[in-house]
DNA sequence: AACTAATACATGTATATACACGTATTGTAA
DNA sequence: TTACAATACGTGTATATACATGTATTAGTT
């Protein structure tokens, strides 16, 4: 594949050729980056598809955690703990989507403090639409079987057990 | 590990529990967003290392990338694409370094068109110091063994094998 | 009931990401 | 040798990330 950079064109496999770099301290290094390099290239292949459908990635997945609970309404918080990287801002997330008309915003009667989104029907279609596409894509783009990747799941899953 | 984000406290070890999603559609998705979520919390727990530094991930990684080549000059294309985040705007990184007097800049006599650029004293130790704090974080947090890494680095490059 | 702490979320700032574009320099071809 | 394309990199814009802070509301304490 042929990515797009400001300053370069890559079409690579390996991380050695990826980030030009043959010597790592040891295979724990070299995973780390590994893991740190293969999740910018997904990102990057998602984020070329979500495009057209004029989403950014973080916006896509606040649509999917929304679909998840849908027609229920859910609070910017519930959301947030949801989310692949917790760090995102969520409320500025919504602003997008709110101005792209996708979602609704309300102040909760049950607590004023909170503020409840939902989908609207523009919303469903789009998030439908664009996850049809990228199941397509994923399904294209990770040629590994179901065990392989049960393999990689629980490896990453001792990786983050010392989540102290 | 306690994670302090906006908005909430986290601390998790399973991707169920991170992302408060029981349903995946396949092992092979799962994987997906295992692999997003765990760059994710390796960024956040090396950043938290980098801060005492002063220092972002991406500006060590471009000190990191320097001092691989140093004594050497390296312009900013061959910094570009050593990057790990192909995307990351170098010029903006290396004005964020310069200002911290870690790297000079200089315009290249063979080609004027290229920005050279290079380590400071002040940088050496900076890097050296950080990458001593943050190899025995890595050594710490990654509870693998060579072989557990061997075979994420294996599956992983399999995952990019159709980098088409 | 009044006071204080905690919670929910909006907003502000610095940096990074993703991408487009402008300017200077070099390479190439008529 | 003059034009034109390619390259290198700086800069501009929208969005996201990481984090701090402000405001409104609720919960808890005395």
């Amino acid at each position: 594949m042929e990515i797009k950079c400001t300053y370069i064109y890559i079409c690579i496999v390996k991380l050695e050729q990826a980030i030009q770099s043959t010597k790592f301290k040891s295979e724990v290094q070299k995973a780390g980056l590994n893991i740190l390099y293969t999740a910018w290239w997904l990102k990057t292949v998602m984020s070329r598809e979500l495009k057209e459908f004029g989403l950014t990635h973080e916006q896509y997945n606040v649509l999917r955690i929304l679909k998840g609970k849908h027609p229920e309404l859910m609070c910017v918080k519930d959301i947030a703990c949801r989310m692949i990287e917790k760090s995102s801002n969520v409320p500025r997330i919504i602003d997008r989507l709110e101005i792209k008309k996708l979602v609704k915003r309300a102040t909760s009667e049950a607590d004023k403090r909170e503020t409840v989104i939902s989908l609207t029907q523009s919303g469903i279609a789009v998030l439908e639409a664009s996850t049809k596409q990228l199941n397509a894509v994923y399904d294209d783009i990770m040629p590994i079987s179901e065990e392989e990747a049960s393999s990689i799941n629980d490896l990453l899953e001792k990786v983050r057990e010392k989540e102290n």
